[in-house]
DNA sequence: TGCGTAGCGAGAACACCGTTCTTGACATCC
DNA sequence: GGATGTCAAGAACGGTGTTCTCGCTACGCA
């Protein structure tokens, strides 16, 4: 096992530095990120920025698999705090560490579930990332196991190829409700997020909560 | 009552020339819109553009305007194909209203839900086209008027509000199915339109009619 | 130990962008 | 018919992403 080159380790503080302000950036001016502002902050021309990524998409794509990788460790560490019987618990610690991240980081939460950029393909390597949290919560789902009352509902042969990755599969009931729970928490958090919901200005985080323990009765989580 | 003068008249159809052809632009390169690209369709050089709209901005406000009428028209105008007393009915055909326009218009419903654009921020005329739909959904919802099971709901005062100027006032236990409806129908949407959803490439629209007639469930609208 | 090479930052260049200002032409109104 | 206001054009400014060439430095190998 030979240890990373110098070469190679200063590159890589590099890459993460230059990432660091481009967040930074990002928090500031929202999504229209300059790599000449970037190299401005770094004493460091533009076209030097090319020797760490190819282009301005690249370290898009770069930013938007740390915020992947970020938002799911947050919403990851809230659910562990919470005892593994109480699932309510869980439940709600997800949806909240996942509105919290958000919240705390609103530029990279619409980089990942905002309008995309226009040019901008999300490469391959984004789509698993993008899959940690509903796992999450059809995790927990799984783990209470109530038997659902039958309702029609079209086939989701893929997500149950995902949790099939898992661990066996999950009846069609569940996969719906789980569903129908993570399209709310990202419908709720991009209408809050993104400032489209002139009302409830007041009792946000009530609201919130109020309608995250709705889809967990939905869920058939119990009480 | 004075015709408007050879001059205006021009003026407006130029204005409405402009703003196809930035539909047009919209919906091919997306968000990022040229104006120089724009006037070079026109035949026209770039500040000319500046005679009928003082700003880029200025431009997009009058896409994004546009685009909340446009989105309102064709949710109403589905609805009002179904028999009133078809509660159901026309709950799914603003439904299907709503998603059918979005998937036509992609780039004119990212600029309207989507992440906003960095240095924008909405003028005050653009709140009260964005309500449309929301009211539409609340008015269905009141004309089945059931009796809600009580659910601890957070105050909704805005929402009272803006259904008060219609008729009276709305049961906040409604009103909140209301809000979980919409808040999952552009959750759904947002996933569909901007490809989040990787899943489910086949029977989208089952999916959807599904997940819709679900909400009018939780709605208490009857089957 | 010395050398070739690969990686690095600087800088100039290109084509594009939004925006402002000035200039000259034209239609309209008194 | 002359004054006025609107219009398109064009140049200019500062900004952008990207490419290319240039020296320089440090690494890997003989």
């Amino acid at each position: 096992m030979s240890a990373p080159s110098l070469r190679a380790r200063v590159r890589s503080e590099m890459s993460q530095e230059i990432k660091a302000v481009a967040r930074r950036h990002l928090a500031a001016d929202g999504a229209n990120l300059s790599l000449r502002a970037v190299a401005r902050d770094l004493d460091i021309v533009a076209s030097a920025l090319y020797r760490y990524f190819p282009s301005r998409d690249a370290l898009l794509t770069a930013l938007i698999i740390d915020a992947y990788d970020d938002l799911a460790a947050a919403a990851g560490a809230a659910e562990s705090a919470v005892p593994r019987d109480d699932l309510r618990g869980r439940w709600i610690a997800v949806c909240r560490g996942v509105r919290e991240w958000a919240l705390a980081h609103p530029a990279e939460y619409g980089l990942i579930y905002g309008s995309p950029v226009p040019g901008y393909a999300a490469p391959p390597d984004t789509v698993e990332p993008a899959t940690k949290v509903i796992l999450l919560l059809a995790a927990i789902v799984a783990d209470a196991d109530p038997s659902f009352p039958a309702v029609p509902t079209a086939v989701h042969e893929d997500l149950q190829r995902l949790t099939a990755d898992r661990d066996g599969t999950m009846p069609e009931e569940q996969l719906d409700r789980v569903l129908v729970a993570w399209t709310h928490l990202y419908g709720t958090l991009n209408f809050e997020v993104f400032g489209r919901l002139t009302l409830m200005i007041e009792a946000r985080s009530a609201y919130f909560d109020h309608h995250m323990h709705l889809m967990a009765d939905l869920a058939g989580l119990p009480r």
